[in-house]
DNA sequence: CATGAATGAGTCTTCATTCAT
DNA sequence: GATGAATGAAGACTCATTCAT
């Protein structure tokens, strides 16, 4: 290593993005692949193949290929802690369709990310645990507080909160599902903030027509 | 051995029956460790040992892994399909809230057979196609009927309908869950007869306070 | 076992025509499709299919597989061993033909047992051995001895007399691979003997036209 | 690593080169096993073992264990074709006698390779079409066209030119068993050409005396 | 760092043989 | 004797990981 200059810094640091952009190059064609044949029937060399290097390769920036999986789960990890943190202040209607209108944004634009987490999460107990229970708890928490605090102040009616959050996630596990699994295409973003809408608006009133 | 009688079909008959049991014992086993480890992380020799077993027995009784894997799900598909059945007759809240208690009753009951499918679902598109998309396609269908009938009737509000369809498979998707990931028990059918109140209550009236 | 009959030899006798019986059955099933698939690729099952009986039957009659093929190979021995017999007292033309004609006649009447042999013989020394290598050292004297006598009586050229028998073999051998192999179908007797005749007059006088 | 030229053509036809050579060796020392155990009775392992390599290592040059074997019978396509070739042209006794000769010593020196096919052919009905049938015409025409040559200008007597020509084909394989099997050492190139005169003669007139 | 050949433990599957009925 | 289910030792093949170049 040729640390004969004093300044290395910089170069060090482009040396990190390097290896940064190098492991984003395998994080995205492995999401890809994972998403298309599931993590077990993945072979690294087709993961190899697909970020176009050698399969030794892979190992100068992954500990193996499950270290892959885990990168490419904690990739999401970002945005969708950002939703949690918006997902506090739950207030109004608006805040909740834009809360739905924002998850659905995160998880479809990055559909591979998320059908690969869904695949594994029935599998691997530890990335269900360590990236699944924690989110879906504090998520859990903010709308049963939102629901909280609507009954409270007599706007809601006193359902039982918990049910009520296991529902509005899994509405939100539908609306995907058909798109993760190719059968529905991407919905264009005023599509998803109609879907969105409707959502939220039935989740509030319900189907049935107010007796008058 | 009873070879008095001249026809011997009752101990070809019982040989079938054997055969059957046997048959069983594996799909109940396999059932189990497919659950638990999903199926491409489950060897033979475990399901043979599971099954109490040498591992060249399971192929007495099955073609091959993948065999077992569809019987497995073979097996859902008689309760599933009577439910389709009675789908198609809901008219009324109570009808719809007997469906969800009836639908939770029959996944919980089968947990092991329910998380491996839904375990497969993501990777294989065979049993996607062949135990999932059919069905979903009728059952939405019946709900889409329901819900256009009650908007016709005037009891219900003109919404999409499609996506009402989507969030309540979600919501009962959502509901197994938790259980299926031994993350809350099985509940008693009290318990599950009112989660299905719930969840029909909140989706015909939403969680708002009817204003009056 | 009921020896409780002083005359039990004519029952013994019986029994032992009918294990005779038996064996011969699966004898002649197992040659059939040895003859097709080659032992390798045979499986006891399909013996035992063949022979209509249960695959564990087959332990009553034989030690195992391998033994099934040793039977097979041993039936051939009384018929050959009986030729081996008339080839010593090899004199004319005639005897040569005849001999010929007989021996093409006992290959092809046992076409399966002739073709397991021949498949067998490259892979097992111990058949090898047994069953070929001492026949055709003797074969090969008689047909020496046979030429030895023609070139001292003037009759014969003086050729190396190994060569030549070799040249028989092989000769009878070429005869019988296509009808082996059912590139060629059996031929009557009368096509035989026309054979027979030909490859001996060959043998004796060549292709060339006696110059005179 | 010489990156210095711009040109890698030299390193990858290195890679080929080193790719080939390593198949070679593989066929070289499977011809060697498959010819003492045959096909069937091989295994992987011991290919590899042989081959001095692990298991997982032939399957970076082969297919599986049947593109090995299908690859040593590929070995001997070129030599027995170019003989195809010399065969057209048999016009005299030297010719044939060459033929034979070139012949017995293209097989004599691929001794696995011979026996190996030997072997399989008998088994393995696509083999047998795709490596002899079409081969054994080629010879046959050739033969019966140089014989129906002789025939026509009354150098050779009238006889059925099929089973002449199989009796030349017999011959031959005759000679060449006794050294496959080990049963007679190698002959010196000139015990051959003497072996290959004498079978040549022996066709031509035959061992009996002219009678004058 | 990149490469990709080598490795060998691990997989699914087959099948000759045994043995309880 | 007959049966055929059970057995488990192999066998062909795969693939994550290592390491020499």
């Amino acid at each position: 290593m040729d640390s004969t200059r004093g300044d290395h810094h910089p170069r060090h640091s482009r040396r990190q993005r390097r290896i940064e952009r190098r492991r984003q190059e395998i994080i995205t064609a492995a999401a890809q692949i994972f998403a298309e044949k599931g993590y077990a029937n993945t072979t690294t060399k087709e993961l190899a193949d697909a970020a176009d290097m050698a399969e030794g390769t892979l190992y100068n920036y992954f500990e193996g290929k499950r270290d892959i999986l885990l990168a490419i789960l904690n990739e999401m990890s970002l945005p969708i802690d950002a939703l949690l943190q918006d997902a506090r202040a739950l207030q109004s209607r608006e805040d909740f369709v834009d809360i739905v209108d924002k998850s659905l944004a995160i998880f479809m634009s990055h559909l591979n990310f998320t059908r690969t987490l869904l695949t594994e999460i029935w599998v691997d107990d530890v990335i269900l645990e360590d990236f699944v229970v924690g989110r879906l708890q504090h998520i859990g928490q903010s709308v049963q507080a939102f629901i909280g605090k609507g009954i409270e102040a007599g706007r809601f009616r006193a359902m039982d909160p918990e049910i009520t959050s296991v529902m509005i996630l899994g509405t939100f596990l539908a609306l995907i599902i058909p798109v993760l699994r190719g059968k529905r295409p991407t919905p264009t973003p005023q599509e998803r903030r109609k879907v969105a809408e409707t959502a939220v608006d039935l989740l509030l009133d319900g189907i049935r027509v107010r007796a008058m």
